[in-house]
Formats: C-alpha cells, sequence, structure tokens
DNA sequence: GAGAATCCTCAACCTCGCTCGAAGTCGAGC
DNA sequence: GCTCGACTTCGAGCGAGGTTGAGGATTCTC
C-alpha cells in the first residue's frame, strides 16, 4: 500500500481507518463544520493526530442520540489555536451531563412501568412517563423528527372506560 | 366545527387529536402496516377505540429508538379478531425489556466515565464501552443508520502516547 | 339541501446522515 | 519517470419518518 510512511498528519484514509468512520463521513463532517484539516500543496487533505479525538467524541454523542448540529456547537467550544488540554474535554463533555442524567431516570421509569402500563389503561399519552419524553433531549428516533413538548394532548381516559380490555 | 357526534369509532382527525399524532403520520403508519382502519362507504377511514392504544404504544416504542419496522412486527403478535387484553400488551411489551435494561446499563456507563474518560486518553474507539454500544440497539440517532459491530477498528493506542495532552 | 369542515389519493418535497459513482489529480515506491 | 492506489470534487441517491399541497369527494349541521 502507498502512504505508508508514519507521519505526524494523518490522511484521511488512516484517519477512516483508525476511526472506524467512513471517508465519506469525514468528508461530511468536515463539510459540515465538525472537524477541519490543512490542505497540502496537492490539495489532499491532512489532519492533526488531535482529529483522532474529536471524531471519537463525535461518535460518542452520536450514540446519546445528539444531532450532529448540537455537536458542532460543543465542540466548537474546544480552544482553537492549541490542542485541547484533558480539561478542555472534560467541560465538553460536561454539556451532555444533563441529557444523560435525564435519559436514564427516563429510561428507568420506562423500564419498571412498560409491561403494567401498557395493558392496563393508564396508558395515557397525556399522563404516562412513557409517552412523555420529558424535557431531556428526547430522542425521537430516526427521521427528521424529535419529540417537543407540544405533542399529545387529551387522550384516552375514555377508552379506559369503554374498552376496559 | 362538523364530526362532533360521539361515536364507538373515530375519524382520523379524532384520533390524530386524541394521540397527538398528525392525521398523516396516521396514514402513513397504515400504509406501513402499523395499524389498520376500515372504510366507511365514502371510503373514509373509521378507527376502533383500540387503535388510541396501538398509537401509544408505538410512540412509546419509537421514544425508544426502536423502528417502525421492528414495531410493526411487535404489533403483529397481538391477536387478531379479538380485542387484545392486558396481558396481551403485557407480552408485546415484553419484547423491549431487554433493550431497555441494556440501553439503561449503557448510559449509566457512560454518565459515569464521561468527561474523565474523553479527556484522559482513554477514548479509545477500540476499547471504551463509550464508543461501542455494544449489543443493544444502538440507537444510532437519526438518519439510515444504526451501528453494527463491525465499527472501530484499531484507533487511538498511539493517539495515547504522541499527543499527551 | 346548502355550506363548511373534514376527508380522500397521489405526488412532490423535506431533514439527517450519510453512500456511491464519475471523472480527474496526487504522490510513494520501484 | 511510471504506475497504481489513494486522493479530489460534485451531484445524485438512499432510507427513515414523515409534511405539504392540489384537486376532488364525503359528511355533519343548520
Amino acid at each position: 500500500m502507498a502512504h505508508g510512511t508514519i507521519s505526524r498528519e494523518l490522511t484521511i484514509g488512516q484517519l477512516a481507518e483508525r476511526s472506524g468512520v467512513a471517508p465519506s463521513a469525514l468528508r461530511f463532517y468536515e463539510d459540515s463544520g465538525l472537524i477541519d484539516s490543512r490542505r497540502t500543496s496537492g490539495n489532499q487533505r491532512r489532519y492533526r493526530r488531535e482529529t483522532l479525538r474529536r471524531v471519537a467524541f463525535i461518535r460518542v454523542s452520536q450514540n446519546l442520540g445528539i444531532p450532529l448540529a448540537e455537536i458542532r456547537d460543543a465542540l466548537a467550544l474546544l480552544p482553537n489555536g492549541r490542542t485541547p488540554t484533558p480539561e478542555d474535554w472534560a467541560a465538553v463533555s460536561e454539556r451532555w451531563r444533563g441529557d444523560l442524567d435525564a435519559r436514564i431516570h427516563q429510561l428507568t421509569q420506562l423500564r419498571d412501568h412498560l409491561s403494567g402500563c401498557i395493558g392496563c389503561g393508564c396508558l395515557s399519552l397525556r399522563d404516562c412517563a412513557l409517552a412523555n419524553p420529558g424535557d431531556a433531549l428526547a430522542e425521537g428516533g430516526p427521521g427528521a423528527r424529535r419529540l417537543t413538548r407540544r405533542e399529545a394532548a387529551a387522550t384516552d381516559d375514555e377508552a379506559q372506560r369503554e374498552e376496559p380490555n
């Protein structure tokens, strides 16, 4: 293989391999302002090794269901100019902490009520914690949809009376 | 407003209002085989009240990040012909239990390591629980992407040595 | 039975997070 | 100095989960 030399900088292929993220995705991230690169005289991308950590942070955040735009905003808090210190990274990741706590709480509640709640008739979209993701980021699953609070109006109280099973 | 009569069946507008889900989404669910309806002589949809619970279940499941196709498969386990009993619902929701447990575990781990891990250099896409969603459903956030195990090859060990901050 | 509100279908479009392919350039190794 | 793989840009396409709008039919209420 070509490009085998050990260098301080990474080509896009190397970054891709080492991060497990496809080159196309990396270019996409760059277009979206999540990472940056310098260009060689021949217009090829070269990444600082630090970018590896940035990409890792992006993937972790994505696993949390956080959209790229928001991740970009968080990354913007990192110092530009110097390489981020552990403290810098800690500050950035602190951002997700609240979300994370809320999510855990929500899921735990959900787990503890799931079967009972769905079957028993209390599954009211109005009251039930299951259906109302609360103020956390609500992840909304795939698609361009994140739940907002306006959802879930009056719903199911009648259903309880009218279809008792 | 027209259509104000109290009926055993629901029009799509009524179902929409009571479930907090837009009519367009309900039609989409129907096309996707998640719910069904009978048609009036004039070709309008009429929903059994039970459908309200189905829609609630769909929304709850979506909040879990479960794709519609999978929700459809789960709903297919409900008895056809008769109205589902609480036990039927319990069985169906039991399906998500494992996912749910795994997710909670994963998020808790993540929370407890987040800042430290990202800053300290251990943020290796290879080893770190943060980056590796495990065998749970991995939610993947929006987009047609769900993480698979093949991701995240060798990554960051060098980075630890080479850029100590 | 008129009018208004709601409903129908169908096709087009939307966002997000990418991937793929074409057509062409760069650069490391022999 | 050639070759071959890795890179470049650009535009199209995809899949999930929908929304929007046109053009027309139905249904409830008065």
